[in-house]
Order: C-alpha cells, then structure tokens, then sequence
DNA sequence: TTGTAAATGTTGTCTAGACATCTAACGCCA
DNA sequence: TGGCGTTAGATGTCTAGACAACATTTACAA
C-alpha cells in the first residue's frame, strides 16, 4: 500500500489547547486502531512490512514512543510480528485447519501425514514429581516413572511440547522403543494393548515463558493451551499422564464425541464440518 | 513485605563507562523477574500492594517508564493487576476448580450451585450469519433464526458471554421461555426432548476485543477461551451451535470422557481426580 | 571471486520530565 | 451525622532524544 505522505486525521488526544468534549481516545489507541483496520481490510497483506516506526511517527505526527505502544499490542494480539534490525511485518491469519483433534471414538488423533514430525527431548526414568504421583496414583514405593518428552512439528516448525509419564511396571519396553515419525498413542494402543476405558482433559490457558518459548521457537508471552490428559484402564486405574503444551497462536483444536447412550443403535457417520 | 530503602543489586543494562562482558540482561528484564520472584516466593501476597511506581523507579534507580514496561508485562501474564489511580496488586491464584467439564456422559455440565447466575443480553429471532447458516446446515428458504445470549457470572462475577442458536422450527417457544438461572442445555433437554447423538467443540485462544472485555468486564488483551459447539440428532442434522467465550486468565476447563466400545460393559464410576 | 569490514537502516532500551485522569482521603459546612 | 468540594497520591499518556543491538547491504581488500 502506499505508505508516504498519507497525512493522517487522528484526533490529538491532549489538544494544545483546552478540549472538555471528552470524546477522545488515547493517541496510541487511535494508532493501533488505524493499523489494524489497514490489516483487516486487507490493505496490508500477510508478510508485507510495515513503514520503520519513525516514518509512521511522522505521518500520525507523534513520537516513537506513541507508535511503538500502538505496534506492541497489535504484536501481543498476534497481528503483527517483530524482529530486531528488521522490519516489522503483518502475521498471516490463524491455520484453520484444526491440528489436533479428539475424534467421535474418543482415540485422541492426530494429523497423520509425514508433514508431522517429532523431535525426542527425553525417554529416561525419573523420580515422579508430586503431580505426576498423584495423578497416577502411585504407591510411596514407587520411587521412577518413565517419561517420554517430544517436540510436535508441522513442516518442521514446533507447534507443541509434550511430556508423558507411564509407571515403569505397565509397559517397562517403552525406554527402548524407537518413537521417531511413530505417534506415542498408537504405540501404546498396539503394542501393549492398553485402551482407555475413561479419559479426563484438564485445559489451561497461560502465556509462555523462557523455558516454553524457546523449545517452541517462539516470543515470550505467545499464547500456550496446555492441556493435561489422564487415561484410565477398566479397573479405574490411570496408565498414563500426559502434559502437552501447544501453541495457540497459530492453531485451534476441535473435539468430537458421540454420546455412550445414543450409539447403541446403528453406527453413526460423522458430518463433514 | 519491607518496601523500603531495599536498595537492589540489579545489573545495569548499560554501564555508564564500558562493557563488553555480555552476560547482562535489559534492565526491565531484570526488574521484571525480581517482581516476579517476590510474587511467586510469596514475599508478597495475593491483593497486597505493589509500592508506587516512583518509588520502585528510585529503589532499582531507573526510570518510572522502565518499570512500567516490567510491570506491565507482570500484567499481560496475569501476575499483577493494575488501575488507574490504585496501586497495582498482585493477583490471586487461578481457580483451581474446573468451572466448565464435559463429563463423561458427554452432557456439558456447569457448576450447578447458586452462585451461578445467569443475565440475559438477547432473545429473539435475527437473519443468520453466514457461518450459523453453515453450521446448522439450514436451507436458504430459512430467513430467521432464534438466538439466546446470555452472560454466565459466578458470583455475579461474569466468566463467560454465550450466543446460542437454534432453528425457529425445532423449538418455535424457546423465545418465551423465562430462562432465568436455568441452564439452556436443561431447558432443551427436559422440555423438547433434544439429546446430541453426536457433538463437536473447536477450540480456539484470542485475546479480549473492545466488545468482550466490555461485556465481561475485563481488560482489553485478557486471554479468551472460544468453544464453538454444535449439537447433531440421529440423523446427523445439527439442531444447535454454540459459541461461549470464556474468560482464560482466570479459569481452568475439564472434559472427561469414556469410550464408547469399552462402556458396553459393567457401569463405571468415575475417579476423583 | 570471495571473504571481511564498514556503513546503513531498523527495532530495542532508557531517560527525565510534563501533564492528564482517576481514586481515595480529608476537611469543611450544613 | 451526612454531603460535597478539595487535595494528595497513584497510574496513564506523551515527548524528544540518545545510544545499543541486530540484520542487511555496500565497499573494499586479499
């Protein structure tokens, strides 16, 4: 878009004068106002950059300092996108495609084609944090629990980290399995045939921070989902705790379920969405 | 805790002669994780008061705007809560109870004692939107659709803002219904006899608008939680979409499920978690 | 040609202060 | 005692500029 000489008519939120007809927004909010309907309105297109902060300065004819409050919550927001030394540019919208799922049969799913890979952090036993304990129900005596860490990508870009604790004495192999390009979930269902009969999802929302943000490869304070999954077996007893931490500024999660009552009937098709 | 004269030993960004050491972080940073750390330590308590901003601005001796940028980042991550013209606070903790489960029955459950009350904002009959079209999968003959919104407060503190909409012709006396403090979801089930065979949630984190933070009563950028739902019959037709927006930065969600091929046999209870 | 150094342009950090706006406390008066 | 304007104290907005840190481009030298 043309980014010179467009002389904006922001109202001056303190007027040199005397101004008692309310009515005024702070200049930053104005600002950031503007830029983000040039965003939606398409006027600025994903990946374009935006004019250096002293041009837009200029043009709303005030300081940095106002258009820099402007740019850092449109940037919080997930419009815009910063880097030192570089310009600052227009986010592309959110994937719609939903990355994770929890399909009708309750199995939790993931998008299966070779653009998911994995990255392995860890596969060792460790003693149980007091979380991990209560959440499998652990016996005082039980002293490790296995936990298997990986980094979730699409096309190589991480869109999630997850940490799953099994009791050593379920399925004592899975230290030495080979994970890499294999979902954790299918291992588990088929080579040890443990299905849960009950699973509960605990959702939290937070914000990253320096530890999160850098095994994901994104900025402080991106949005996180963090969702906490137990899975139980026939006898009510968890097999298995789960803590996966996704970036939500990208992506959205969809479930789907049938209800236990009503599918004793004939076999349900799903609706495409 | 003792506010005063606590002289810090905080590194400066940017020594006044020379330094080519690295090692030291922004002073913001800085000043950002030392209030961080006497939150999380708990030197400081939950609604206890920050000390004014000038008088933490002589203490690290920096400038007022450089702890500003520290505690308002302490504010984006739901650490502190500032107000104009009161001292800035340290938040209490998140609510630990989930306030919203889909339990294992698959009925979407609300807490169910009297502090939640219910305030109504719409009910009425309104063209649809493109997207409520498609969800309900409604034919372009239909002109109207009826739409419930209501805000769901705990305490009568809002927690969630809810837009439901039906077809005129599943439930043409739902515009009548007195629906105050009852769950819509026992409204339609125990009056119209309407139980899903089938549901889908999408799941999606934004962060507060003008309009939501409006409407909860929150400050703009405060992390939102958008499930959008929507409800099937028998034969696959969708007979309600949801779309709750939820108050993240407060809140944590549950969803228990069982599996449909395991529930065929003895009855299972559920597990405290 | 290639590698490296310098220059340039951009965002990041920080200052010292001014004035606006909001809240709560105070004090006066009826 | 109760109501109300004043005042003090706190955060919000904004400025004009300086220097730092980082990314890219340019210029130069081997």
């Amino acid at each position: 878009m043309d980014d010179k000489k467009t002389k904006s008519k922001i109202k001056r939120a303190r007027p040199p004068i005397a101004n008692n007809g309310k009515e005024h927004f702070p200049l930053h909010r104005q600002i950031r106002e503007t830029l983000r309907q040039e965003v939606l309105s398409g006027q600025r297109t994903p990946y374009s950059e935006l004019p250096p902060e002293q041009e837009l300065a200029t043009r709303f004819q005030t300081s940095r300092m106002t258009v820099r409050q402007a740019i850092n919550a449109l940037e919080i927001e997930g419009l815009l996108e910063k880097q030192q030394g570089r310009r600052t540019i227009v986010c592309p919208p959110k994937e719609v495609e939903p990355i994770f799922a929890l399909p009708h049969d309750n199995q939790p799913f993931f998008r299966v084609d070779k653009s998911i890979t994995y990255k392995l952090l860890q596969q060792e036993l460790v003693p149980p944090t007091n979380q991990v304990r209560e959440k499998l129900q652990l016996p005082w005596t039980v002293e490790k629990v296995i936990v298997v860490a990986r980094i979730r990508q699409l096309h190589d870009v991480p869109i999630s980290v997850y940490y799953t604790y099994f009791p050593h004495s379920r399925c004592p192999k899975i230290l030495k399995e080979d994970l890499t390009g294999r979902s954790l979930v299918y291992v588990i269902r088929h080579e040890y045939g443990l299905a849960p009969t009950l699973m509960t999802h605990e959702l939290e929302v937070l914000s990253a921070d320096e530890e999160i943000s850098e095994i994901l490869n994104v900025r402080e304070r991106t949005p996180i989902l963090k969702v906490e999954s137990t899975e139980f077996d026939q006898d009510e007893a968890p097999f298995s705790f789960n803590i996966e931490m996704f970036r939500a500024d990208r992506y959205r999660f969809k479930i789907m379920m049938s209800n236990p009552a009503q599918t004793l009937g004939p076999k349900i098709k799903i609706p495409k969405t």
